[in-house]
DNA sequence: GACAAGTCCTGAACGCGTTCAAATTACCGC
DNA sequence: GCGGTAATTTGAACGCGTTCAGGACTTGTC
């Protein structure tokens, strides 16, 4: 909750403390109905400022789902940790954080989809390959490579290095399968991790073996290029 | 052109030429102006109607894309039949076909990023797993079907099968990077392509094995559902 | 404690997508 | 032709996100 670190900062006390109070006013509000149903209006009013004050904190109404980020992000990185401390393995590993990672969106499922569909446009800055969403990347990324530096599995160095951004982008596969998940639950979702994961685990093992090596470099390569491309 | 059949019939043969004439002059600002700067007042105005009466024929502006996807996709089945008939191997029409859809696209590429932004919600029409696209989408799908049946590689028939599904879901992913491709020309989405198009052959080889048959099995029992998912 | 230089805050106004009740026009059986 | 029904067309109105000129307030300086 005090984690929103990443904004330009307020030039005085007061005004950082009326910027948190629209953003928490905000967050409440979009939970609660929604991002279409939420306007910046009644944001402003519950939060007892003008309309136009609420834009001086917050360019458009979008760059408040980049707080979105932030909060979830968070809050998934702190359920992380004791899963991380309990598994060494790299399986048992991913399948904690996947899993971890839409228990702690489930209760803006509904709000998620408006996220992605901003996020998949090429000129918002909530896209995740814009600069400015480089600090929430970068720290998702994070998470991924200590998963991948403390794991003991014999894995080559090219695919090591090249694993955490892999296994990031699978995330990011996963995510939007659950945005457009409606079971109950998100039963479809867990499922996909359970499998996925399965299947990377023998995928890697695959990778790793000598034989494969000219395939592997050319694959890698190509990660490599998409990831220096964002 | 003529082709936009996937619309509810007006009554009215005026009605039939009123929506015509409105599609028209949409599609035209669209290209030249983007999505953002056209508004429905301008089409209603340069097409001589009433704001309203687009709105008759045209439930929301997102709906204009619909027939966007008909006109490009038409435009490249078109573009595409040529080079299939022309190669007989699986890697030579793969490669054709996705350089086909990108400059097809081309004239659209500034255009699509919104394209892709209402695609990716999962509450749009216009989300390509959505069902009022399934027209687009199985037409989309189709191409990669022939492809498959008429190529004499040596393809187990379980990844035979599923394979045009794949591809398919690969050339969105080519898709997505132009969208995002800022390079001249849009060079570097050729330069995936073309890499791509390499690994993915080799990728099928390798499948192909007898040796994977326990892998392949499990990702392709993984990919039917995701299929059967959408 | 007065002044200046910001920063914070306000609310009216703009243009947009969208809706809707009512007016107009086309169609069809007689 | 004629009337009636239904489709087509209109334009005003609504609520929204966003902008902006200016007022209120804070902070630092002497």
């Amino acid at each position: 909750m005090n984690s929103e670190t990443s904004h330009k900062p307020t030039k005085t006390a007061k005004g950082e403390q009326t910027r948190a109070l629209i953003l928490d006013t905000a967050l409440d509000l979009l939970e609660e109905r929604g991002y279409e149903k939420t306007t910046m209006r009644e944001i402003a009013k519950k939060a007892g400022v003008s309309l136009g004050n609420a834009y001086h904190y917050f360019d458009t109404k979008e760059h408040l789902i980049q707080a979105f980020y932030h909060r979830t992000h968070a809050e998934h990185l702190a359920a992380t940790a004791p899963a991380l401390a309990k598994h060494s393995d790299m399986k048992n590993r991913l399948l904690a954080v996947l899993r971890l990672k839409i228990s702690t969106l489930a209760p803006y499922h509904e709000f998620a989809g408006v996220l992605f569909k901003t996020a998949a446009d090429p000129r918002s800055p909530l896209n995740p390959f814009a600069h400015e969403s480089e600090q929430v990347r970068h720290d998702s990324i994070k998470l991924f490579e200590e998963m991948v530096a403390n794991t003991k599995a014999r894995i080559p160095p090219d695919l090591r290095a090249e694993l955490p951004y892999m296994l990031w982008l699978y995330h990011m596969g996963i995510v939007l399968f659950w945005i457009h998940d409606t079971s109950a639950k998100q039963a479809r979702t867990y499922r996909l991790i359970d499998r996925t994961v399965d299947l990377i685990d023998k995928l890697i093992s695959l990778a790793s073996n000598p034989l494969m090596r000219p395939v592997r470099k050319r694959a890698l390569t190509l990660v490599k290029e998409l990831r220096e491309f964002a």
